[in-house]
DNA sequence: GTCTATAAATGGATAGAC
DNA sequence: GTCTATCCATTTATAGAC
């Protein structure tokens, strides 16, 4: 594995460990046990790093939404599909638990990110209208719309939140809970099949959380 | 009005409006024009300025909570309730715009926020258990357990969400789109009073959106 | 490609005069 | 209480040897 690849593993451990305020250029460099010079011939600093490693996100969160809506035949196929999505997160996670300061200092992100949300949003919505087409939820027009606002908050912001109350929480009952709280919205417009996908989710939840 | 208010207030605007890593202790003091050694004669730089200006922050969303629940009989006291409590966040984004890196940073400040959270977590699910009391919503035990943590997660992160899409969106705009959000939640478990409320809501909404 | 050494820039912090 | 001047620490960035 070259350099220039190593430094972009080391630097995405690091970040989501750490925080990406608390990281410097210096540290990845420290991290890896290559001299600073060394780091900035590849990279100019952080300000390089970054926005390659959104980029690395970026593209592999558009395979997963494009390929989400792929063969969605059932309720249980929406939710490995909020599971693969939050999977997805849980791995950039330095980025989500700093949005704001990110888009700030790394102007060149924020169009970017504001494109994912709109191929998320987007994503969501397919996967909603095929339940609806399935005739698995039964909703009018204008709570589709909130509906799919709601499931764009959850899958942005839930793990953090999570985070948040229990610093070290394991990725797995994080990703659970969460995925959890996104099929519990759309639970009212289902019929009794919501509710018994829920209780199945929820057993699944306890399963994973006991033996911890 | 002393100096030490002067610096309150100045950084408060100032870390709204430019992001708390943006901002320096020296930064407030220029932007006052008094000098960074005498800034530093009242706090030791932001190390003590953000707890202060947290406190206040805790100070006054206490005082809501706990009056919240205080004649809460009907949907609109409720909207009302939710409308203050996304005003006093508002006048305190920056907090909330950076949340995790800020926590990390100023440790003092973790288990208070955590406090926070689990003040406003109780006061949510108080005024979701006096709309069932008044008959206006209907829900069984689980699902009023996630109703909480969905309201919780509206009202931490939706202005956030917003500003990320709509740089310099106007206050007004962002705290009514959150009103909306939240009540939408509630929606499906109320019956044609709840979307009667909900219309209005909407109303309200495009009236306030129109004029600008 | 990688290292050492060092410079430049910034933010955090204090001493001492007024 | 406030200012000027200065210092220290950290991070960013580059030059030049290997």
């Amino acid at each position: 594995m070259n350099t220039k690849q190593r430094i972009l593993n080391a630097a995405l451990t690091l970040l989501n460990e750490e925080g990406e305020t608390a990281i410097s250029a210096v540290d990845i460099a420290n991290a890896l046990e290559i001299s600073p010079g060394n780091l900035y011939y590849h990279f100019k600093g952080k300000e390089e790093i970054i926005p390659a490693l959104y980029d690395d996100f970026e593209e592999e969160m558009q395979i997963i939404l494009q390929s989400g809506h792929k063969d969605m035949r059932s309720i249980e196929d929406q939710w490995i599909f909020a599971y693969i999505v939050l999977e997805e997160i849980w791995d950039f996670r330095f980025f989500y638990r700093n949005l704001d300061s990110i888009l700030d200092r790394y102007p060149v992100l924020a169009p970017k990110f504001k494109r994912l949300l709109n191929a998320k949003r987007k994503a969501i919505r397919t996967n909603l209208n095929n339940l609806i087409r399935l005739d698995y939820l039964h909703i009018d027009q204008v709570l589709l719309n909130t509906l799919v606002e709601q499931n764009l908050l959850c899958f942005t912001y839930w793990l953090n939140l999570q985070e948040i109350e229990k610093r070290d929480i394991p990725a797995q009952t994080a990703i659970h809970q969460s995925v959890f709280q996104i099929m519990t919205l759309s639970v009212p417009y289902m019929g009794e099949a919501g509710f018994n996908a829920l209780q199945g989710m929820q057993a699944l939840l306890e399963k994973n959380l006991a033996p911890k």
